[in-house]
DNA sequence: TAAAGTTACGTTGCGCGTAAATATC
DNA sequence: GATATTTACGCGCAACGTAACTTTA
């Protein structure tokens, strides 16, 4: 499948900004470049997430129901960032305590 | 970070298998492209994995933790398609239903 | 016509495979 | 020397940005 972890920050972005535009500007990407991210993923997973209009974004079902896993998944990977981070300070307090 | 379900794949993939030659071979992967997705892994991380011998391979502290978390994020990962598949049959269990 | 999203297109960087190098038993 | 991994290098595709297009309120 090869989904990673920017599309999952892109889509729950979307999802809690009900716009591309926006979303688009606080991650320093452009409107076509983000709009382009979120057609592959729905193309990877076979569904619609999202259902555009002039007036911006709302979820379909599968979108409601992948964004509860994107965020779990998000987490999952914030929470290896901390704990390996942790490891490499134990490291260090060891070696500053000679 | 941008970390992708393939870089966890092939990182638990090798973890069991405690070889990359292997790995490469199951994943339809020459062995370079291999070395070099799992060394890219450990730059984004920041931490070394996988300690290398002639031997094989076996993981570090820092690899054995992130392992539990990689296959925690894979099975979330299958858990979306199985779902999203299952909405979908709803969809045409209703339409065939006229 | 303004503000949202999309399509078209050229460029660049990343991931791959082939081939050569290195290391350890 | 056989078997493991790594480095070097060239190529192709995927992701980006700019610019033009489309839609709807």
């Amino acid at each position: 499948m090869d989904i990673d972890s920017m599309d999952l920050y892109c889509f729950v972005k979307v999802a809690y900004q009900k716009s591309i535009t926006r979303t688009a500007h606080h991650l320093h990407l452009t409107q076509p470049a983000l709009t382009s991210r979120l057609q592959k993923l729905e193309a990877k997973l076979g569904v619609q997430l999202l259902l555009r209009s002039s007036k911006g974004i709302k979820l379909t079902e599968e979108g409601s129901l992948f964004l509860k896993h994107a965020i779990r998944i998000l987490k999952e990977l914030n929470a290896i960032e901390t704990e390996l981070n942790k490891l490499q300070e134990g490291y260090n307090t060891i070696k500053s305590n000679h």
